[in-house]
DNA sequence: GTGGTCTAGACCACC
DNA sequence: GTGGTCTAGACCACC
């Protein structure tokens, strides 16, 4: 058995701004916070923010312009493969943890119907 | 933003006896590892097993016998309970990823047929 | 025959705030002394403090809030609750022993009103 | 604040036998067990016995008459003075308790007979 | 500063 | 062997 380690910090924010990426939030050419802004608004050491950055330099996601501020840059294939990729852990986590309760494939589905089912009744109680 | 934590070893170990509960691995009566054993077996300190194995017996899941181990007593009512829960957490999980990716409801039910298909026509495959 | 053990300490640590809420000496909302603090003042070790004060948490005795302190948040039924079972505890303790030393039902109550009596008397004599 | 250790094995023992002389279950010139017999009955180290008799021996409770064993030789004013000061030592910490969990002369007594009359009411039920 | 988790290791009681 | 308590001290998150 081995146990879930946190994913660091930096890591996080990278994920961050990805789904942003992937829901459209953030377009190609917008402008993201400084890494000092960035740093305030979450509370967190500037320097995983700076790693956090940096390591989207390294993979395009963004440009940095000296003076001028950090962009996004990320092409459509890109945006697809990190919602492919995201997507495609997410589901395999969930299949591994419903399974480690014993439920089969059948049941996943059906309970997951259920709860989406409740969470709308729920919210429209709610309104 | 807020960031994830990992879930405390303790907690862990708590999680893996509930499955094993769940999914009849484990049953009324039966002795877990004592402490030292599971403690080198998962390779963590003593202490952080015992702090484990002490709050399930608050919670009524085991009983230790001083010199003799530890025994399962968790009652069928409990174990529905710590079924459903986990349950629903792991379903809450799941929705809420997958909404922060962009999916609704319709998307997420058919990528999860599609994965749980994948899986299975590649097991096929495998042997 | 079986030896009397000693209480742990972090028991005798609960207990000792236990008696300080029945005294009407701490109240709801109060902040008692951080873990370190407590543990200095004591001369113990945090740790066995921190076990104290989480064993407090678990019973709703006391609140903590992460980087704030420790509130003490026992309502008026938890503390009559206690009142009593002390009380109740103290009183078999005592007449066991007087028991064990041959004295009977008359006769306890008769010493007990003597001993508060001489001490009275010495009391007033130190004045 | 202090907190209260255990009394030493040794003493616990030496307490039991008082109580027995008190009672009068033990009597002038009786033979109490072996060091060796009494060890193994209440299941401790013989170094611990050992230590218990010499100490009874030091205050002349018991005789050790070599090849024979060991022979109770307390006088009626040793005996008279262990009552008196476990009495008192009882009294002293039962109304040390009660002071401190703020029961003040009167209720403690009223506390008691209170007790008294609710274990024997138990007593007779049970009959 | 606050509390929370964890390791390392000692010593004890009970079997 | 078993579990229970405690110390010492590190490192972390939150304030």
């Amino acid at each position: 058995m081995d146990f879930d380690a946190a994913q660091p910090i930096y890591r996080q924010i990278i994920d961050d701004f990805k789904k942003r990426l992937i829901r459209g939030e953030l377009k190609n050419g917008d402008r993201i916070p400084s890494q000092r802004e960035y740093a305030e608004k979450v509370r967190v050491n500037p320097n995983t923010v700076q790693r956090a950055y940096r390591e989207m330099e390294i993979m395009n996601m963004v440009e940095t312009v000296r003076g001028q501020g950090t962009f996004v840059s990320a092409d459509q294939s890109m945006l697809a493969a990190f919602k492919e990729d995201m997507a495609r852990s997410v589901l395999a986590y969930f299949v591994e943890e419903m399974n480690s309760l014993g439920f089969n494939k059948a049941e996943l589905i059906r309970l997951l119907q259920e709860y989406l089912q409740a969470k709308e009744a729920e919210r429209n109680d709610s309104v």
